[in-house]
DNA sequence: ATAATTTGTAAGTGATTACTTACATTTCAA
DNA sequence: TTGAAATGTAAGTAATCACTTACAAATTAT
């Protein structure tokens, strides 16, 4: 990866979760980092190209999350640990949440696949502690999740974020 | 309110809540509507001034939900509705609260202000039961309303909605 | 040292964008 | 009935869009 590379990168993650992907310009992105227009069709292929580029930085973090919390040994910690998951994101990383989530609500695939395998965690996890509705259950608990990040990401508030988390504990000690 | 006017509004909420206010192009939508791109800026404008017009009906929609809130005696019933509210939307709505929140993850100010005032409605009623800290406890509760909207909307399956409604229910009787 | 590959740019491309203009038709009040 | 206002369209406009081409400079391999 070349410095002009990792600044167009950059640039993009900046614009896309700002202004969203469509309202922003291969033009824009290459003035923001510096570089000619067509440097960014040379590395990337074309636009969807960047943004790919950018989800898959994205899928290495989201999956390191989710080993993380799948090695955890006791299931009710384990769903503990995933209600407690936006709270605990490094906040440099809520651009690319932001990118995530602006994506999900314009009906992008890619995302939505990669937020079933949490989904499927806490499914098994339920059935495991032996709820009655272990799949709608999960589902009410990734509504907890969308809830949590879209409150922590678009205030972009990491102080906020840990309040949150410690009123959140208390409910449920 | 035209017959063609009418069809504007209806194709720019179809395609806007779809794919993005962004990714569509007042030529689309005319060509969905079956009238001239031309009526779209004698009617509304600009292609902003079409969006707002569909914000615009999305807010009396909200305040007609806000006011009925607001008239329930009981705080914790108020509060109680806040958290419902999402799982007895319309149906038919589902579009509008789409758009609303697809442009909330880009930053768009008129929809941010809007949502204050249930979260303004919250605090006082928290304040009301004197919880120690209303408006962070408010900001978990519109956590909560954001995320059941997420999965509501997005799922796009009001019966998914009213099965989780009862799940959620049970935890607080 | 030199050939091949990669990285980079400037200046294009046709297509599409939001929006305008000029003009025709319809609606409707005086 | 007539004249103004509102509704509608077709054919434009300049600007911007994602992307390509041709070529130069730097890097790497042999």
């Amino acid at each position: 990866m070349t410095d002009k590379q990792h600044a167009i990168v950059e640039s993009a993650l900046i614009l896309f979760s700002d202004k969203g992907y469509d309202a922003v310009s291969t033009s824009a992105i290459s003035k923001h980092a510096g570089v000619s227009e067509g440097l960014i069709f040379r590395h990337f292929n074309d636009k969807k190209g960047l943004l790919n580029s950018l989800l898959e930085i994205w899928i290495v973090k989201f999956e390191q999350h989710l080993h993380a919390i799948e090695s955890i040994e006791k299931t009710d910690q384990k769903i503990q640990a995933v209600m407690e998951l936006p709270f605990r994101l490094d906040e440099a990383d809520y651009p690319y949440w932001k990118l995530v989530y602006s994506l999900k609500w314009q009906n992008n695939t890619m995302i939505g696949e990669y937020m079933l395998t949490l989904k499927d965690l806490l499914e098994k996890s339920l059935v495991d502690l032996k709820y009655p509705d272990p799949l709608i259950e999960a589902e009410l608990i990734i509504s907890y999740f969308d809830g949590f990040i879209t409150t922590v990401v678009l205030k972009n508030d990491s102080s906020l974020a840990s309040r949150l988390l410690q009123t959140l504990q208390k409910k449920y000690v």
